[in-house]
DNA sequence: TTATACACTGGGAACGTTCCCAGTGTCGTA
DNA sequence: TACGACACTGGGAACGTTCCCAGTGTATAA
């Protein structure tokens, strides 16, 4: 009925609690004769050793959270198999949850993690504060680049980077009238974008895009639609804050008729699975999605590990373009 | 330092332990006074409960495990949202692990369930064999339909009924050569699909479609082209095992030039979000998936908080077919 | 021979909760 | 007045590990 303890074992095979203990461990101090008596006992009895116990009293549970907003926006399960992969390879299980882009959520996630005693955290922030933050009291990387958590560990892509490549494949096709879709008014992720808009345009400020802030999902981009099509001169190249903007857009677009990129050149950002698939295919900035997952997770157990006492460092991976359909030369006929 | 601990509050409140103890269960025999100023103490201090503890003495950690095959599947984040929410709302956390189709990672997890001593487990399992299911100990839900977990309880789709919903459509538009795709080779769940199509089929045996096995992916439906254009008579349609395997099919019929619903008319199943953005967009049987991952959780807490005593049980959702771009009547050039 | 080092061993305390139980006080009723 | 019922209270044992420490034995060096 009851599993199996430390003790069972150690009777079982004839030696002290502690010996077991050390074996389970993988520690020295333990003879040949009883380390294998002890090994044998446990394969055949079938003991799994708690965890639980363990955690209390090492103060560690071999367990790290992992904080996202939505699960379902294709972005996020690339970076939690990175997360997932060194996780697993360095003895972690990982805890994930989905804020919902709530505050609220997003506050109590983190409160939960801290009740939990996960001996770490990645998160991608939407609003949460500081002080909610450094409550957890335990290691912590941010997943993204806002400068507001630059106390901690993060790991982001490099969003000047992709909104520089962006524009200028943009301009490079003659593009001078472009919609930009940064993001939700009032996040960070909206403002980086924004300001990564203004430096890449420092060189022509009589060129800046038009902004329209809509959600990061697909209807944000198809009612993103009417926003561009009220515009005098119309457009004709849309830079979206994230992929699924550009899908949604690409389908209010078809659904009106217009055709992409004969009369509409879309860009997208983040480069999911979907942006090779949708028709057009997409052109967007790739970003390493399952390497930030990866590095995000190493830099966490790093510090738990203690192998890192650094001040906190921000890795900023490179992103690059992927020409597909949805963007050529502007056309003569554009109306 | 050291996290505040419960003693520290019940010296700082002026009870005892087993008092503040029994406000944060929420029990009762508890004066007002004393519940007023260990309240308020809780939050002054900001004091958070050590769930490793209570979970050794309750034996129950609040924490259910969910271990699917893969999550950038987009099949699957949308039952770990559903997941998510109603453990979220029942007060548990969700370890989420993805086994990569593998056996050998299914029991490792399984393993790591139980030394986590997690309170029960929601699986969508490929290999893993009974015993190894078994040897967890607490509550499991399986998901899909697989006579070989009857033991369990389980939530899934009802393959039959899909199935029979995709061909009753093809057979409507009048196309008698189809291919199937019902998944790789000596998996249940392909099985499950094949036993379907045999089903549906009881009335004209003669018109079985072809059967050729691939992967679960993308790339597995793009791959499949080869074998459906070395068929004779080529078939008008398709019937895949999943909507990857109709969106890869559907690439690589577009790259040989071959259009759809034109020329070969192809249908999923699962209804995931892509299936409404590939071009053509595609004809499927949708599958409540979010609704699937809130059964599993509710049935998988039910039993752990011992409301059902019963004998296992099986929910089977109904689907219902969507019709998109990508089916169309059989026309008569077909070459 | 003796001292020192070190591999090996097992018992007990500690981790931070929950539960059991025994003890106090108050109230209503016989 | 005496008594049971019951709300309230706090101390100690228990959950299953890990770590500390003291104790044994053996090999090596002086």
């Amino acid at each position: 009925m009851k599993p199996l303890n430390i003790n069972d074992i150690a009777k079982a095979a004839g030696v002290g609690k502690s010996t077991v203990s050390r074996v389970l461990q993988g520690q020295n101090h333990v003879s040949p004769d009883a380390r294998a008596r002890i090994e044998s006992t446990i394969r055949e009895l079938g003991y799994q050793p708690n965890m639980v116990a363990s955690g209390l009293r090492k103060r560690r549970i071999q367990t790290i959270g992992l904080i996202i907003p939505d699960i379902s926006n294709p972005f996020f399960p690339e970076i939690t198999l990175g997360v997932q992969q060194v996780a697993d390879e360095r003895g972690y299980a990982v805890l994930l949850a989905n804020s919902g882009w709530s505050n609220d959520r997003e506050e109590d996630l983190v409160a939960l993690a801290q009740r939990q005693r996960l001996d770490g955290m990645i998160i991608n922030p939407v609003h949460i504060s500081l002080a909610a933050l450094r409550a957890f009291g335990h290691s912590v990387v941010v997943i993204g680049t806002r400068a507001a958590y630059r106390e901690f560990d993060a790991v982001g892509s490099n969003t000047a980077e992709s909104v520089q490549l962006a524009l200028a494949h943009l301009h490079a096709l003659g593009h001078i009238h472009i919609l930009a879709l940064p993001g939700p008014r009032g996040q960070d992720s909206t403002r980086n974008r924004e300001a990564a808009i203004y430096t890449a345009m420092q060189a022509r400020p009589d060129k800046l895009p038009q902004i329209h802030y809509c959600e990061f999902t697909k209807s944000g981009g198809y009612d993103a639609v009417a926003a561009l099509l009220s515009l005098t001169p119309r457009p004709t190249a849309v830079l979206c804050g994230n992929d699924l903007i550009a899908i949604g857009m690409l389908a209010g677009l078809r659904e009106r008729g217009i055709t992409v990129p004969g009369q509409i050149s879309v860009v997208g950002i983040d480069d999911i699975e979907l942006a090779s698939v949708c028709c057009p295919t997409l052109t967007t900035v790739h970003k390493p999605k399952r390497e930030m997952g990866m590095t995000a997770a190493n830099m966490l157990i790093d510090r738990i590990e203690g192998n890192i006492q650094s001040p906190p460092q921000m890795k900023k991976m490179s992103t690059h373009l992927v020409i597909r359909e949805s963007t050529a030369a502007v056309g003569i006929s554009s109306g």
